[in-house]
DNA sequence: ATATTGCGGATCTATTTAGTCCGAGATAGG
DNA sequence: CCTATCTCGGACTAAATAGATCCGCAATAT
């Protein structure tokens, strides 16, 4: 049971774009020079988080990502489940109804009792990370967080176009 | 994040190893044939189980599998850990202490916002499937199936030495 | 003594993950 | 209006990890 390392990234990246001002963006190239990932794999991840509607990205000059969602609206279950999926790491494959321990099909209408209590276990995993958004995260960070990051992350835009 | 299929085999094979009596053993044979699973896999599977403490073998003819501690001592959480390790899915990298952004150390005496969340709910996950024992699991299952379970399996153990 | 069982290591395959690349599209500037 | 360039987007390739299997050794009851 194990989640990939960009699990982290992503994490961090959500974190950092919600100290943006509303509508700025930042680009691939600049979140990955900010925490020192290989860029066009960070890229991977994010384009994961717009597809599952957490982020949003414009193309062009100047583009790059944003909040989809006040922060408020983001929960970290979000975040990471855009980047594995939603499934059970449990997965029953009814094991119960195979071999000569067979059980008959009358005796398993209902789910079998070793998976639900699995199921009731991820649901309490879910249910912690659910009540965690992006904004809670924010709050605990020093009030001179955001100016920081923002100033940090401005060092890597594309430059102004050079009038050589 | 995925745990082996292996998980809900060695589950299944607790709960039936629950239903012997009292120092009886089971080989991993007749467990396979059980369920219906590749056996030589299963028995690999069957040993992590002693390594952690959860299952004793003996070895020998009419050898085999039970219980290391009564039903009651034994929660699906070692079960399932014995298998896969107790290590967390999230596991932090400290990526905010690396790249441009990087925070300097006095900022980061304490864990990571994120890795203190998921921490959390790999927390309740824990405490989920320790909640639950192997008597438990007992206890919802048809007063009938001990002796079902007994008598299939009995079905597959060693022949009582032909004498030809 | 022999057959049966668990135990540990070595090996092979397959799936997933990590990482890289090039093309399509959009915007700012001329 | 056109062009140049910067961005995302998806396809592609390699590496690592886990899944699965096999074989020889030790132990024990018959």
């Amino acid at each position: 049971m194990k989640l990939p390392v960009s699990t982290e990234w992503v994490l961090h990246c959500a974190t950092t774009l919600a100290q943006l001002e509303p509508g700025a963006t930042a680009s691939a190239a600049q979140l990955a020079a900010y925490y020192d990932l290989p860029a066009p794999y960070l890229a991977k991840q994010l384009q994961a988080l717009v597809k599952a509607g957490v982020l949003a990205a414009t193309t062009g000059p100047r583009g790059g990502f944003r909040l989809a969602r006040p922060a408020a609206e983001i929960t970290l279950l979000q975040v990471v489940e855009a980047l594995d999926g939603a499934s059970s790491p449990y997965e029953c494959q009814e094991i119960r109804q195979r071999g000569r321990g067979a059980l008959p099909p009358q005796d398993c209408r209902d789910t079998c009792v070793l998976a639900a209590k699995m199921a009731d276990a991820h649901e309490a995993w879910r249910r912690t990370l659910a009540a965690e958004s992006l904004a809670d995260v924010l709050a605990v960070l020093p009030p001179t967080a955001p100016a920081r990051t923002r100033s940090l992350l401005a060092a890597t835009a594309s430059p102004p176009r050079r009038t050589s």
